[in-house]
DNA sequence: ATTCGCATCCAAAGCGCTTTGAATGCCTGA
DNA sequence: TCAGGCATTCAAAGCGCTTTGGATGCGAAT
């Protein structure tokens, strides 16, 4: 059932109708509650591309999912910021494309996104330190909010993101209150903005202790459970191993703890963890006293507040460029506890 | 820069330009390079909405994702799925739209999707043993591909799903054959269609060799860490505690190793467990000598094969429906031993 | 020389909607 | 009685594309 159609049914004009549904004034009340029983009875809804055609509205944001040919690797957090964002685009009527984005041509990908018209605008995601994406859609003129910051970009842009350099800053600031002196890094990959912060708030925080970073215990990767394993594998077997551990997300941390367990050392007595926590759905580091000492901030949140942000983007384009900073809170769970006092060595007294 | 604009500029009609862009033979070469050169200098694309309503075809599939508002719970296979079919989406120009629907208005939400005109066709995850979508889908005439069954499902459609009744079996089978007798399942949520046939595996295979299945070795919940954890938690606490696991998720496989560590147990030698993997990118079960012994299948490669054979569903819709039956194969890892002696128990001689 | 076929190109209709500009009918006030 | 105002409704244009149904011109066949 089209609008001519439905119209002819009616014995009204399209023009009369579609005023009728869309809310207009200018209809005589009886006939617009006629118009809106004929709509329900007969199912009609209009045709998303032709209103588009007519409004020049495509009622859709992209969200981006760069997919590269040498690792198949997908976010972990993708799955909770997408359905974060998602709640609010069915609250406002917009469909949520998700477009897979090739890592060679980019440019082209966003610059076809853009003339293709098919979105109203654009999330970005995993913005790197230095990211030509948003220099590249300032001047296509595509609405866009980025989650997370690209340090190094230069103008002005809408983003939201969580305060990962002082998230970090705390938290090692915890285990060093804690007296711990070695403390590893299990960062994600360090041309990403956010793990980039995350070192620097660590390396900040050791400073301001006077405490020397040590470059074996920093690892960079992918934050995948088998990289947390590895890392802290790799550094427990080491002459001396660290006593505490910052972890980059709630998987890696789950990676540590098993290196842990397999050293046969006890998590949050012989060796303390602090991990960064998206709060994913399925991954809840739960309980009364959760399981791992953690700064948290909701990734569905995150996902919320972009797309609210950038619906409103799109109803104002002019609007001066916004930032909103989350933070993260530290809680502390099970997995943390005072540097153990040094065993004996062959260097002891 | 548009149709109209661009043929403007090349003094050549919309057709021609139309034509010779989409590889109409009735275009002369000479006229045609000089199109496809002026196409790209001007970085021209069509506009996807006009396009679609002139040939009737979105060029879009959707995907489904249930929001529930009262648990905030995603599926933790969504990143792999999606990025999976995505692939295959960018390679046939097709977008992929998620759609949020709300549990409440489901049949609503569907017809809606259809009426709309913004999708070809929709793949329908996490089918229920008994679910009306199946029917309803057939009934509005959008094509679609199921990603597992709807075992009360009568009417034909076509699925891509694994053998998850046999992958179960199979897994209890090599408990068993491992000695193991008190053997618990570690479930998704029995409504879904996965669930139940895996839980038939189960059962059957026990059957099968006499043994009983104990209602207090069974649960079945949303597949989480904490689920995993706190089922195996309690189960470990029983006077008779299970020596095997079987896991529904890789995910809730971390919980139970999780509660098996703080019984001060040994994965694979006190308790052993064999998970289901669905080889998700960040979680990976890696190593020559895989953590977990796993009935292993790939969902992004499920992704594929769904996008894959809803294109072709698309392409003609009058074909016959297919199905697609993926084998988990079993992997012997590090998490299963033989059952343990019993202990001495005063009940012992 | 005329016709036919072929290669090439084009004008215009149409996809389903919104929106402009105008028409219609009715009521009020002079 | 008639102009003017208001409330309703409508016909038609236009969004940017594809596609139908010709046009046009040229060389080959008759």
């Amino acid at each position: 059932m089209n609008l001519k159609e439905l119209s002819q049914v009616l014995g009204l004009s399209q023009t009369t109708v579609s005023r009728a549904l869309n809310g207009y004034p200018e209809v005589a009340d009886a006939t617009r509650r006629k118009v809106q029983k004929a709509a329900l009875a007969y199912n009609y809804r209009p045709n998303a591309r032709a209103k588009g055609l007519a409004t020049g509205r495509a009622m859709a944001v992209a969200h981006v999912i760069p997919v590269s040919s040498s690792h198949e690797m997908v976010n972990p957090i993708f799955s909770d910021f997408v359905a974060g964002a998602s709640e609010i685009y069915l609250r406002h009527g917009y469909d949520m494309v998700i477009s897979a984005v090739p890592d060679e041509g980019e440019e082209r990908a966003y610059r076809e996104l853009a003339a293709k018209g098919s979105v109203d605008g654009i999330i970005v995601n995993r913005p790197r330190v230095s990211d030509p994406r948003i220099d590249l859609l300032r001047e296509i003129g595509l609405p866009f909010v980025v989650h997370g910051r690209s340090s190094e970009a230069t103008a002005e842009y809408n983003w939201v993101d969580v305060n990962n350099r002082r998230a970090f800053q705390c938290a090692t600031d915890f285990l060093l209150d804690l007296g711990h002196r070695r403390i590893a890094l299990v960062n994600g990959m360090e041309e990403m903005d956010f793990a980039s912060r995350r070192r620097v708030g660590y390396e900040n925080a050791l400073a301001a202790r006077g405490v020397t970073a040590d470059p074996a215990l920093i690892r960079s990767d992918e934050m995948t459970e088998a990289h947390g394993h590895s890392a802290a594998s790799a550094m427990l077997a080491e002459s001396e191993p660290p006593t505490g551990f910052l972890s980059s997300s709630i998987i890696t941390a789950l990676g540590i703890r098993r290196a842990i367990d397999e050293a046969g050392l006890m998590i949050g007595r012989d060796v303390s963890v602090v991990t960064f926590d998206d709060e994913l759905s399925y991954l809840r580091n739960g309980g009364k006293v959760p399981t791992f000492t953690a700064t948290r901030s909701s990734v569905r949140q995150a996902g919320r507040l972009c797309a609210e942000r950038l619906l409103s983007v799109i109803a104002d384009p002019a609007q001066p460029a916004r930032h909103q900073m989350l933070q993260a809170e530290l809680t502390v769970g099970k997995s943390t506890g005072p540097a153990p006092v040094a065993a004996c060595r062959p260097s002891c007294p």
